[in-house]
DNA sequence: ATAAATTTTTAGATTGGCCTAAATTTATTT
DNA sequence: AAATAAATTTAGGCCAATCTAAAAATTTAT
């Protein structure tokens, strides 16, 4: 049965705002302080202190004026909804309408503030339920709950054991091409050989036992979990 | 190849008045009255004022004071673009989503919106080009041509004359159920067999020779293509 | 043709989301 | 512990989209 979400009102900007609060936290962690807030999303300070005026009294954020910012557990959970909105639209495009991963994000942007929590439960069965976006970011559950292991960057990997390439951390384009080359993609199998001191470079050994070279730059933006 | 569109800017709801003048002027054709307008968007004449002096400044309408606004070619291809993004985001959630075409509208209302000329002929071809929504609306095409016969009220096809039932005008819940419990699906066969002074009431011939009686009140709610 | 009713526009206010410039608080140097 | 620098807030303003109340134009009725 589907479940009633008795949602408090929020503009797409506020929305925007909490997202952008909830990933500057790690997912509530730190604080988060203004001028953070203002450059990732290319407003000025002074919107941002306005804002969060605004949503604290909405009850989504604490903030003591000049000690920054923490999001509350409603204000958590309004994120994680908008979080899974945008992961659940990039997979529709990517897996129904034949998009490449890297030209999804500025639509899910858009699509992300459609309201309709039946919309969205019945886009998560068409898409048959899926635990991780294009990008390798997991999909939030409808009560907010990330239930995958966490990633971690593939130079933190020990030597040996074995991982499953979920992610990327630069996804520009040049990047992903360099990748798309190498024939590296969300769900490879990566096993750590050897770490070479010199330069800090990998050898691996990926899913057909190919074993080859990357940079430590280049281990440094793919997000594996560990098996 | 994809086309590119250079669209001025519009906001959500400037897209939603030129929506509305369209409809209003039954595609361009007649003049639209501020009352009417405003009644349409449950606002108030002075807010349609306000807004119509700016649509006009953009150039997507032309109004005289006091004598009532026109669409101009371009606000006219900028609806037809609103509207077959609409339509086919109610196929979608139909077709693919499998919600009831009496749910659809109000989601299609928010997605109408969404800004991507390439995410709107991806989606035309994941429906298979579809060419009319679930409510027997035809679909514009991307120059914002409708290519689909004239629909007509069921109480003006002639005596005698094959039709096919596209769109209901009254698309209330309760006007839909008694459709679905004399087994009336858009796609049915219709032909009128005999028309009773006395009521207006009609006699037709359905699908499987399957005759039955429907009221006056009925037939002027069904739009059919003659054959 | 005047009066009355209706429609439409203008005037003035409000709210959301943003801005710049200036003031204030906190953090970092010296 | 001052002085300086950086971060943050406040003050004041702008634009979009709405509203109510009042004025003006048009239409309809007498
Ligand atoms: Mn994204
Ligand atoms: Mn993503
Ligand atoms: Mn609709
Ligand atoms: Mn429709």
């Amino acid at each position: 049965m589907h479940k009633m979400n008795p949602m408090i009102e929020l503009s797409f900007a506020e929305e925007n705002y909490l997202k952008a609060i909830y990933h500057l936290s790690s997912g509530g962690q730190n604080m988060v302080n203004t001028n953070a807030i203002a450059e990732r999303l290319n407003t000025k300070p002074a919107s941002v202190s306005d804002m969060i005026r605004k949503l604290s009294e909405k009850g989504v954020i604490t903030y003591l004026k000049y000690q920054g910012v923490n999001i509350t557990e409603l204000g958590e959970k309004r994120a994680l909804w908008v979080i899974r909105k945008h992961r659940l639209w990039e997979v529709f495009l990517v897996e129904k309408l034949n998009f490449h991963w890297d030209e999804v994000h500025e639509i899910a942007e858009q699509l992300e503030h459609i309201h309709s929590s039946l919309l969205i439960s019945r886009l998560d069965e068409f898409l048959k339920y899926p635990k991780f976006d294009p990008h390798g970011d997991p999909i939030p559950n409808e009560e907010g709950i990330i239930s995958s292991k966490p990633r971690i960057i593939l130079s933190e990997l020990k030597k040996g054991t074995a991982s499953e390439l979920v992610s990327m951390k630069d996804t520009g384009a040049v990047f992903l091409n360099y990748l798309d080359r190498i024939g590296m993609k969300i769900g490879a199998k990566i096993t750590v050989i050897d770490t070479i001191e010199f330069d800090g470079s990998l050898e691996i050994k990926t899913d057909e036992d190919r074993v080859l070279s990357i940079s430590k730059q280049v281990a440094d933006n793919l997000l594996v979990i560990a098996k």
